[in-house]
DNA sequence: GTCTATATAGGGATAGAC
DNA sequence: GTCTATCCCTATATAGAC
């Protein structure tokens, strides 16, 4: 049983995180959910910041492998829409660790690193991608082009789930959007990824060329709000 | 000295918080640092959250002016540098709130609100210098392209310093950049901002015509890491 | 207005029995 | 592995004297 139960709270922890926020969410909190006693939990997790720790290195796996580009060949523009989604759905299922990033990585040097080195690597892997569709004269940019567009994308999609949990409340009256399920926490909705895919190829569509630049808008179209 | 106490807990609070981050500062400390007793601060506020909230009603204050548009006139690319100085600069001066940005609003339904207005405010505010351009001639873009364009300078500009504190390690070496002055908070530092504008700026830079987006591409090379 | 003292509550974490 | 009991500490907030 032993390895179930490090397994489920783990589990527990990651939706509760998810759900609440990570700040919100007190070691009593999820050993309660779990029905299981505070001491416990300590036995199998020195602290709290362990338990974020170990899913946090979890989410590290999964975003590499997101971010994996086809082998190969040069991308396409189909090859973007694809790992847009796996970056963003990745995102998602650890979106407790965007929603407090800075809080969450200034109390811990190792996670700062590591949070770090992904951006690094995601910046890379965003240089490729632009730089292997203007090789395949899918856009047309300068490198300079391609590099700043590349940070935007990064930024755009690092913080797309806040933006949009912020902007959720787009009318005057507070009272419209705020009919929301249970938990008041704001949270961003899944229907929000494809917006927020969406927005990021919009920062690339002026460097597309007319055809698919007209494609993309098009599509665009049905996500406005 | 009523008032001015009441003024210097706002003060040093709003310090403090940018320098440690919100939730990382307490009553106590506030009390602390201005030398005087817990019981006196909850003299001039009722808690920690009403103090946040008289700081928030200055920073809504202060970015309403940095919102104001150029008047009965159409803006050229000179305006938009200057508003988004204003805009920064405010960003700057209240920057613990965009730390924990979604921290901060969850806690408080009345500051949610608020800052979803000033977002719409701000929205309303870069469409029209968009369009103002675009009718001026000096960029040329789809409505469409101009609505997508600035929802994205509006993200780019709210998570700005956060990317920034984040992205700031950027070599493998965790001592590179580890060499900063005294708060391990890996707050970002003043002269972030301007790089941030160049990133706003050349969110807009594809849909400028050909001799201003060289010059905007020129200028933004300084600014490269 | 300001202080001292204190109430209350909750979170992190451990010891030791089972 | 798991529980019970508990300790320590810190944060918010209030009461009442000065």
């Amino acid at each position: 049983m032993a390895r179930q139960t490090k397994e489920r709270i783990l589990e527990v922890s990651l939706a509760m995180f998810n759900a609440r926020g990570e700040p919100n969410v007190t070691t009593n909190h999820i050993a309660d959910e779990l029905d299981i006693s505070p001491g416990n939990l300590y036995y199998h997790f020195r602290n709290k910041e362990n338990i974020v720790e170990h899913i946090f290195a979890r989410y590290e796996t999964r975003m590499d492998q997101a971010l994996l580009l086809p082998d190969g060949r040069l991308p396409n523009l189909e090859d973007v829409w694809l790992q847009l989604h796996l970056v963003f759905e990745c995102m998602w299922d650890y979106r407790f660790l965007y929603r407090d990033l800075i809080d969450i990585l200034s109390r811990n040097r190792k996670l700062k690193v590591h949070f770090a080195r992904i951006l690094n690597r995601a910046a890379s892997a965003v240089t490729d991608v632009l730089g292997g569709l203007a090789k395949a004269g899918v856009i047309r940019a300068t490198s300079d082009e391609i590099r700043a567009t590349g940070e935007n994308v990064l930024l755009v999609t690092t913080f797309w789930l806040n933006f949009s949990a912020v902007r959720a409340m787009r009318g005057e009256s507070a009272r419209t959007t705020s009919a929301r399920a249970g938990d008041a926490q704001s949270m961003p909705e899944q229907e929000d990824l494809t917006q927020g895919i969406y927005q990021v190829m919009l920062l690339i569509a002026p460097f597309l060329r007319d055809a698919e630049r007209l494609h993309l808008n098009t599509l665009a179209q049905a996500y406005k709000r």
